[in-house]
DNA sequence: CGCGGGTTTGAATCATGTCAAGTTAAGTGG
DNA sequence: CCACTTAACTTGACATGATTCAAACCCGCG
């Protein structure tokens, strides 16, 4: 079965599932890859499917119509992708990177949510989950500098991205998977305000940099200090 | 019983349960007002009870260490007010106005929320609601600017006292429910900026204040040209 | 009548945005 | 293998919206 090796499986959602829903849920399930920069779901599309990210970073955004946009959400694997109980998104859900995605039709989720409580806990979890990130970046989107933003931004990158990170190590390594207009658009910055804030880190000698995404922290609780607390 | 005149028994989330289940639910409930300012959970404190939000508003707050503070939600009635499934809390949540709220013990509502798939359902369905509300507010917080900030902020107001409003009539009229200090706070502004910034919109005649507190919105749309699109 | 919290207003400063050049790096085709 | 192109990024000079600091105002209340 291809559920075996899937990382969803075990962290994802997939994991409230016992062997016989998930052979059900698989025989619908089409996995897929997208390019960076593919459009997963369009604004005011109707919502047709659901899916779990497999590798890679999806970015959820939202824009005015004069063009600002805001980048609300970032998704890593094993997150589920999609807003249950609603037809219709405001939002855009845009490849950041290159992903891998496992895709279900919308019919045959919800019936799996009517039939498995556990699954609908999972998600529920989830819903928590993003509530809290999205509560912690408000305070970094409406009271921190632009400084501040960087160094919150790096760290959040560095916990996600390396799972070891953080907790025993000093230092980390890992690629940006955002280019550094997204990052702007993460922040509530621009382009150039991004780009000058990492140009200060690196002055500082916190962060080193090679080839524009691949960032060096020697040591974190440098940038920490910089993060605004 | 104290539930049948209770507004959460019909909005809220008490609508999801039996008779039979409510009777025991209210059992342990009990109901307590609050004055204006009010700390009902702390930051570091372990959670002890949820809460129904029968009047009033409630607002929760994230604070940084040097004192910079940002709301990241408001409840309104009939809005469940904790956090299920975690034992700390990194927000906290104060009385905005004078409140009034149905508490129960967290043990009770666990033990409901376990036996009433019906109740987790309606939960989770004010988490996403949160969640999209806290994903809109970030564009708010990132991209819009002090005027525009305001302009939103008197719609959401608008919209959630007064249900009627928006939709057919043209006008509107209502009590802000914050001060100037909290509204800079939800808006990631200062008092000065939020002051100027309303006194502006009077100036333009796009409103007129009473009592410093009270708000009248002679053309809607005149105010919604102002939010940002 | 005076006191105090909440609010408004003004002037100066500063952080971030805007506009305009450069620079780098990665293709792409001759 | 080397011009040429292009997208992403960096840097600089300047403009501006929001903050900061300071003072005055308003109004309910003792």
């Amino acid at each position: 079965m291809l559920c075996a090796s899937c990382e969803a499986r075990h962290g994802g959602v997939c994991a409230a599932l016992d062997p016989d829903q998930l052979a059900v849920l698989a025989r619908s399930a089409r996995k897929y890859e997208a390019g960076s920069g593919t459009e997963l779901m369009g604004d005011a599309e109707r919502i047709e499917s659901y899916a779990n990210v497999l590798s890679g970073v999806v970015k959820l955004t939202k824009t005015l119509s004069d063009g600002r946009q805001q980048i609300v959400g970032l998704q890593f694997a094993p997150d589920f992708l999609g807003r249950p109980f609603k037809a219709e998104s405001d939002l855009n859900a845009e490849a950041a990177t290159d992903v891998s995605l496992c895709a279900f039709p919308r019919a045959s989720v919800e019936r799996m949510i009517r039939a498995s409580p556990e699954l609908e806990r999972r998600l529920y979890l989830q819903a928590l989950k993003e509530l809290d990130e999205a509560r912690d970046w408000m305070v970094t989107l409406g009271r921190k500098t632009a400084g501040e933003k960087i160094a919150s931004f790096l760290l959040m990158i560095a916990r996600s991205i390396e799972p070891a990170a953080g907790t025993d190590r000093m230092s980390a390594r890992f690629d940006l998977p955002l280019t550094r207009a997204d990052i702007a658009d993460f922040l509530g910055l621009t382009i150039e305000t991004v780009s000058r804030q990492l140009t200060r880190l690196r002055a500082d000698k916190v962060i080193a940099i090679e080839n524009n995404r691949h960032v060096i922290v020697p040591d974190l609780s440098r940038l920490e200090a910089r993060q605004g607390r």
